[in-house]
RNA sequence: GUGGCCGUAGCUCAGCCCGGUUAGAGCACCUGGUUGUGGUCCAGGAAGUCGGGGGUUCAAAUCCCCUCGGUCACCCCA
């Protein structure tokens, strides 16, 4: 075991192959189902002024505790991103695109807390911001779009929460009713539960303590507190939902843990994984954001994912599995491999993945690195081939053998045969 | 931030409780098993600061303390 210093900092880790091409194709899946929708790819800086985060709240734990800050040489005030949200929507602020506008973006985000299942210091998001239209078919699309690429990954065991948070009116009102309620039987809260209820009430819906279940499961609704504009909004959501084929539980006890979110707000949860790590991305509503950071009042709905969290989901349903291997085709040469580098090179051109061996091995080892790659065919280059000017085609997956063939139709041969 | 469990070859682990010859196994890796061919089999080989530091002892992987790391849960969140 290495020295610590040399090791991925606490709470990181190398995404090595073949879950980094795992990796990879997600993020593409996901720009293929939003770009599908007109979504444009933002790329954010990782790090902003502390103050762009402040705006997401500081009764956060996220804010509060969990930010990395630091100073750096011009003493400026900093942090890494935390989430994407606040960048997307700083953006916004600053450049003032014509609305709609609708972007995605896929990166890391830092959170300084203790690493668990799913859980990590560094992790990443892929998600969308849709900024300027108030319309509840906005909320619908941009909840669709996530359902979709949940489809596209293989996922059937996804279930979607929505909730209503409310106008901010409704909101205030409504955690006026729920101190009310947590204050009138602080006694019979947990100890932290009641630390909670000073800073953020709404949080305390959200606890897993075991004593405090019975006053939540009593505790008022947010749907009975909800204006009549905003109850509208939300039936609009949830009509164009239905109306699209995706389910959706109505959680009247669903809170979001960034305190910028209004009326619309929902979660996936991922049936196949424990409760300490199902929720696999979130979103909402966050109309007064944008002119929090400076621009004209402009409403604002978005969701992120987490990309660690969705591949256990895939893990957990045996979906979306990594590919099996890195190279279609591998070159084995014993004469030198003078040929080999001709060869790779003329299959790669030809659009074929290709490795080879190094080292000038002996067969046997050449041909133990060739299966050993995945490929499904071995070229082999031996005596009689450099003299002869061909090259041997191997299946190295089935049964159907080898063939000699002139190299000058070898590409031909290896397009045949591969599958 | 709080608590539980764990840390011995690249990986998975045995050995630790009852300190004592060159610290083991499986997988992976390398080389062979004669006349160019992998996936099975056989033989051999290389590979370990026993996470790190301190202490107890004639002697520590083994006992004690500290520390770092991993993991799981709470908290919180994706």
């Amino acid at each position: 075991m290495a020295d610590s210093t040399y090791r991925a900092p606490k709470g990181t880790r190398d995404i090595l192959w073949p879950d980094s091409a795992r990796w990879r194709t997600l993020v593409e899946v996901f720009a293929d189902v939003v770009g599908s929708a007109g979504y444009l790819q933002v790329v954010p800086p990782m790090f902003e002024h502390v103050e762009v985060f402040r705006r997401l709240g500081d009764a956060t734990d996220v804010v509060s505790k969990e930010m990395y800050e630091f100073l750096d040489k011009g003493g400026r005030s900093l942090a890494l991103r935390p989430e994407q949200t606040a960048s997307v929507v700083r953006a916004f602020a600053q450049h003032r695109p014509v609305v709609p506008w609708k972007v995605w973006y896929a990166g890391p985000n830092f959170r300084y807390e203790r690493a668990q299942k799913g859980r990590f210091r560094q992790f990443d998001q892929v998600g969308v911001e849709a900024l300027g239209p108030d319309d509840p078919h906005l909320d619908a699309e941009v909840i669709a779009l996530a359902w979709r690429f949940y489809e596209r990954l293989g996922l059937r065991r996804v279930s979607l929460l929505v909730n209503s948070l409310g106008n901010p009116e409704d909101r205030t009102r409504y955690v006026d009713a729920l101190t009310a309620h947590f204050s009138a039987n602080a006694d019979a809260l947990s100890a932290e539960s009641r630390q909670t209820l000073a800073t953020n009430p709404l949080r305390l819906l959200d606890s897993r303590r075991p004593e405090d279940a019975d006053l939540v499961a009593a505790a008022p609704q947010m749907i009975d507190h909800l204006s009549d504009d905003a109850a509208r909004h939300f039936e609009q959501v949830r009509g164009a939902l239905d109306a699209l084929g995706i389910p959706c539980t109505v959680s009247p006890r669903l809170v979001r843990g960034l305190d910028y979110y209004l009326r619309t707000t929902f979660e996936f949860v991922a049936e196949a994984l424990d409760a300490a790590q199902d929720a696999i991305g979130g979103g909402g509503r966050y109309d007064r954001l944008a002119e929090a950071m400076g621009a004209p009042p402009t409403p604002g709905v978005g969701f992120a994912l987490g990309v660690d969290r969705t591949l256990l989901a895939c893990d957990a349903e045996e979906v979306f599995e990594a590919p099996a291997s890195a190279v279609d085709v591998f070159v084995v040469d014993t004469c030198g491999g003078d040929e080999a580098v001709l060869v790779t090179d003329e299959v790669r051109r030809a659009g074929l993945r290709a490795d080879r061996a190094w080292d000038d091995r002996s067969m046997k080892a050449q041909m133990k690195a060739a299966d050993r790659s995945g490929a499904a065919l071995a070229v082999i280059i031996g005596e009689d081939e450099c003299s002869g000017g061909t090259a041997t085609v191997r299946d190295l997956r089935g049964d159907a053998g080898q063939e000699t063939v002139a190299r000058t139709d070898l590409i031909e041969t290896l397009r045949t045969r591969l599958p």
